[in-house]
DNA sequence: ATTATTGTTGGTAG
DNA sequence: TCTACCAACAATAA
């Protein structure tokens, strides 16, 4: 289900339903998929009696820290969701979590955790129907976490640093590398297009084209829909409708400056933007001085 | 029946 | 070693 600000929600949910502090009871799973490359009657078996220290995340991958040292790493894949049995799911930005969707849903359960907290008993459940999800048991930090690039909302994103790496992506669009994982940890397809329409740049553009002006705004819109995304996720009316300003609004008319939006596809994933007020790099800025004079500017 | 979907990875080529 | 491209993974939903 995730990008950022998901993972950054569910993490968040999982310390509301009291894991962090708790014990592993009973772990249930037959999914060798999810767990590999451990066997689901080992990975049961290395869970059980631990106790998670505490839950953190960079990007799109989460890190439990068990009272051995040992650590558990999530990722959600395309599907993945955590169910806290007696209460609600976590939320998700473009569907709702109502009861109905959630007993749809556990049709999909993967692992299940009883665990128990200062003698309160919880079952959070692991739902993933495509299985792209991944749960990882290691003694110490594996490389698809050492591997990642800065995350935006933790480490906040170093201006001088993203245009020096982008300089590099001589054939790449701005958009594709922005998703990159070792550009900007968490940064997926929904984020890149929000921050692109929010910044005014053409997702087309070279990301080599990038300057160190034109990397500050892009920053400001990474932080504004990442917040944005999130308070969306914390409030109650979340997955009523699509919470996006331009993902998935192919056809629709740009609030900015009222074109149609358009869809088309870079690196194989669908991107939609406006054609008309989102420029190449290189004229980002005069074009935003130009059509922002007069008005108040953020 | 066809097309699209919020993500990563492993292979290949340069 | 780094960059770039693509098929594959699985299960729906429109």
């Amino acid at each position: 289900m995730p990008e950022l600000p998901e993972v950054e929600h569910t993490r968040r949910s999982l310390e509301r339903w009291g894991m962090v502090g708790a014990t592993f009871e009973r772990v249930r799973t037959n999914d060798a998929r999810i767990v590999r490359p451990m066997t689901p009657g080992t990975f049961v078996r290395r869970l059980t009696k631990k106790t998670i220290a505490s839950i953190d995340r960079k990007g799109k991958w989460l890190r439990f820290i068990l009272d051995d040292g040992t650590k558990l790493f999530v990722h959600l894949g395309m599907t993945g969701w955590f169910f806290d049995a007696t209460g609600g799911a976590v939320n998700h930005p473009l569907q709702s979590a109502s009861a109905s969707m959630k007993s749809d849903l556990l049709r999909f359960e993967r692992v299940r955790f009883d665990i128990i907290h200062e003698r309160i008993r919880n079952t959070v459940i692991y739902v993933d129907p495509r299985r792209w999800g991944r749960m990882i048991l290691s003694k110490d930090d594996i490389d698809a976490w050492t591997e990642l690039g800065p995350d935006p909302l933790t480490d906040g994103i170093d201006v001088e640093r993203l245009v020096q790496v982008l300089t590099r992506r001589k054939k790449q669009s701005i958009k594709e590398a922005l998703m990159d994982q070792t550009v900007l940890a968490g940064v997926g397809n929904i984020q890149a297009i929000e921050a692109l329409w929010k910044a005014e740049i053409d997702p087309r553009s070279r990301a080599s084209a990038l300057t160190s002006d034109e990397a500050r705004v892009l920053a400001r819109a990474f932080e504004w829909t990442i917040r944005r995304t999130l308070r969306d996720l914390a409030s109650d009316h979340a997955g009523a409708a699509n919470p996006f300003l331009v993902y998935g609004r192919k056809g629709e008319a740009c609030p900015r400056c009222h074109a149609t939006f358009e869809r088309i596809e870079l690196g194989g994933r669908s991107t939609t933007f406006c054609p008309r007020c989102q420029r190449p790099l290189g004229s980002v800025l005069q074009h935003a001085r130009s059509t922002t004079a007069g008005f108040v500017r953020d």
